[in-house]
DNA sequence: GGTACGTACCTGTTGGTACAGGATGGTATA
DNA sequence: TATACCATCCTGTACCAACAGGTACGTACC
């Protein structure tokens, strides 16, 4: 008997199918889904199972269930609210910035416990690495640590990301945009060694993000 | 026959029955709760209203469940990764900073719809409102404006905010202490307006914060 | 024509049952 | 004594059934 793929719960594979009927534009935004009774029917599971299955996609924000209505498609529109998604450059580039990078470091890693958590990945599974120093009109403003399931970016090491965007090359380059993102954000002192790589006069009050960006293809890479 | 309390979803009166537990101390950090089992028979419902409950309290982070073993109260440490979650006062105390505040507006408004949204309390309802420029170092730094509902702080507005710090009054006046926050962040230009009181020669880039702190007793207060 | 009612359909809530799989501890065997 | 097995308890998943309450729409009545 195979047991492979008996893993992964029902209201997965039935969320993920969802999801990629509207990546593939079956289900465009606005658009109502089926009742949950009819899911039930199509999908051959209990109406629990498409609760969940649906409940979970409301989360994330990208349906919306409406009682005594439906379930609708969001339509998720990043440019207006959610352009904090992208990275420092198109944020900046907007403002009449000019920013560039100084990268320090940029290669493949073994994912450690650490990383397979937060990017689901296996144990040791390779890991992009990016390393950079923002530059903002040539001042240093930021320390951008990335991290990125080597699956998803094959080869994207070949870039030069003094010049180019990470997102923007994942989004030309690899087709993979970001459709929604977590972020906590803590205060503390600069460490001695950040503090000389941004140019700051001890102590300095550093802001720490860490963001994570999920992709819709619901595999989360990683930035801190 | 009397139908108001009926409003409330089972699942609802059982995690809120469950956190006035962990908030008068029966239940302390680490504890680990009955089973499902046992909490259908104490509170005299099914195992889906208990999982109900429990998992919303697990997705803000106040119980842990582990499979096999049972669910368990999380300890909330608030000083390390969370220091976040208090005001720019204390953020800025531990950093050898002076931060002070200049009020702009400190009056009682009613609550309208976004705010009834927000904050969960009736269309009209008397909500504080506290509008400060912070200093830091006598630099401007932030323009912070504060919506709280008034039941939860009567009388706060005698406190004058220009030297006291917000969270420390509602913290050992009110004993409202924060517990955990959602934040969202998004980049714009600043506004003349906002220019102005900050100081800056536009354009300027600032960074706006939309922050829920939510108390123990599930009651956000919202600060944007 | 306009309003009110009733029906049909939808999601929300709640209860029940069953089985799988992880964790634990006691017991039996080597 | 040490290992292996088994019973037991726990959460996770999945199904079903039922009712409540909201929404939309067509029909009947005024």
């Amino acid at each position: 008997m195979k047991l492979e793929q008996q893993a992964k719960p029902l209201y997965q594979v039935v969320s993920e199918a969802i999801l990629e009927q509207i990546e593939s534009g079956d289900l465009e935004p606005n658009d109502r889904l089926p009742s949950e009774n009819e899911l039930c029917d199509q999908f051959s599971v209990g109406r629990n199972t498409v609760r969940r299955a649906l409940s979970d996609l409301a989360k994330d924000g990208i349906l919306k269930t409406i009682p005594g209505l439906g379930t609708f498609v969001q339509d998720i529109r990043l440019p207006k609210t959610a352009e904090y998604l992208y990275g420092l450059s198109q944020e900046m580039d907007m403002h009449q910035k000019t920013v560039t990078s100084r990268v320090l470091e940029a290669k493949l890693i073994s994912a450690d416990p650490y990383l397979t958590r937060r990017l689901q990945v296996q144990l040791g599974a390779e890991v992009v690495f990016l390393n950079r120093v923002r530059l903002m009109n040539d001042e240093p403003v930021a320390i951008e640590r990335s991290y990125l399931p080597h699956t998803l970016c094959r080869g994207i090491l070949q870039y030069d990301f003094a010049e180019c965007s990470l997102y923007e090359t994942l989004s030309s380059v690899y087709n993979r945009r970001p459709h929604h993102a977590g972020q906590e954000i803590e205060a503390g002192l600069a460490t001695s060694e950040v503090a000389q790589l941004l140019d700051l006069t001890p102590p300095a009050v550093v802001l720490i993000f860490h963001r994570e960006t999920y992709l819709l293809s619901l595999l989360p890479s990683f930035l801190s």
